[in-house]
DNA sequence: ATTATCTATAGATCTATAGATAATGC
DNA sequence: ATTATCTATAGATCTATAGATAATGC
């Protein structure tokens, strides 16, 4: 016995072993509190969906809030940095002459783009992004993990805006974000509404739409 | 006894009675859900809050969703309806020389004077609906209350933007209405990110800005 | 008489812990 | 020997129903 025909019992080293469950547990964890919330998923829930025991969760997760808070951390440091990376670029190649929309073209389609090529587990991060972001104990965590590259964004706007106030330049952020997580949201509310014509998991409709139509937005602020 | 001076035991009628426990119940309720959703928030959490014993929220509403559509239904009719009069009384003045930035005046503005004017519980439906906004099955509710108002407003978005296509005016929507919610949510995010510059719950300062902000990003979508 | 409110309780979960078992690791 | 996984279970809730009590209504 051992490896090869059943490929059912592949012979795994436990950090091997280890580094799978936990990925499995995240991926289903993921999926369930993108749709339900905290509350609205049992660790039951989770577990079944996985194929384990319910207390195999407590193995590696102290309790339910820490699961969710590993589901969050686990994407947003591939995002965060990512887009880190991307303004850092933007910044020293536009030098003196960064532009609105160039700007937001780097922040939000890096974003965008990660979810329309990440397949479904960062789809459904995506939703779980933009459930987080709505509420009270949800933005804490947003905090923790985006201050850094949206104040990296808006240093560069500031430099891009030069007159218009900064109180200004952080309430464009406050539309571009909210915009960005009713996308992520993908509620499916803008295909009924539109009667089909507009889908809500269509990223890439949005990544052609959503820098122009928001650093519009921003210079019309100064008016 | 009776009524006076204790100031407690108020003979009322069983209608008033009636109406005042169902305001009471539902006020707190909005509350709570604002707060943890769904499936955050138990009955036993909405009874103590209003000083009332659990079984009687079963008396008045048959099960916790009935409850929570019972909060959203209740002031979802009064904001839909002003807003409703108020962009036919703007169709009916602009004639045929309506503005995009004219038709979102109207329909946020009208919006977010409700909340604005309307103190604590309107504040509290706010987030309520922001929550509700942005779930799949939370979206199905928005559809039912709020689909006529939207389709009034881009039927005359679409005659302000003759040139732009249809899907481009969802898209836009899409990014309103997100805008919208992300103020309605009142996270306190924008509070910390911006030093204590802007408030989440500055709805006046949304108000200032976000008709022009968006009215300029329709117009780019031309380009 | 009717309706608003409370008492008592069944039945179903849910979280989290203690301890057993079955693998992998040297 | 160590680590991954499961069994068994305590203790706490939570929803929802049945039936009692205390008000208001004529």
């Amino acid at each position: 016995m051992s490896e090869g025909s059943t490929a059912k019992r592949v012979r795994r080293s436990k950090a091997e072993q280890r580094a799978e469950t936990l990925e499995q547990i995240l991926d289903a964890a993921e999926y369930l509190f993108s749709l339900q919330g905290l509350h609205g998923v049992t660790l039951r829930d989770v577990a079944q969906r996985v194929g384990v025991h319910t207390t195999l969760l407590h193995y590696y997760f102290q309790d339910k809030p820490t699961l969710f808070e590993a589901v969050f951390a686990r994407r947003a440091s591939v995002t965060s940095g990512r887009r880190m990376e991307a303004l850092d670029l933007y910044a020293a190649e536009a030098g003196d002459k960064p532009t609105v929309e160039g700007a937001l073209h780097v922040f939000l389609d890096t974003d965008l783009d990660l979810y329309i090529e990440g397949g479904e587990p960062w789809m459904n991060y995506a939703a779980f992004c933009a459930r987080v972001s709505n509420t009270p104990e949800g933005a804490v965590l947003m905090d923790v993990h985006f201050d850094p590259v949206v104040l990296k964004l808006v240093s560069i706007l500031k430099r891009a805006l030069p007159d218009t106030p900064e109180e200004d330049i952080f309430w464009g952020y406050h539309f571009v974000t909210g915009a960005l997580m009713n996308t992520l949201a993908r509620s499916g509310r803008i295909d009924r509404l539109s009667g089909g014509l507009c889908r809500s998991n269509d990223f890439e409709a949005v990544k052609k739409r959503i820098a122009k139509f928001m650093a519009a937005g921003f210079h019309a602020l100064k008016d």
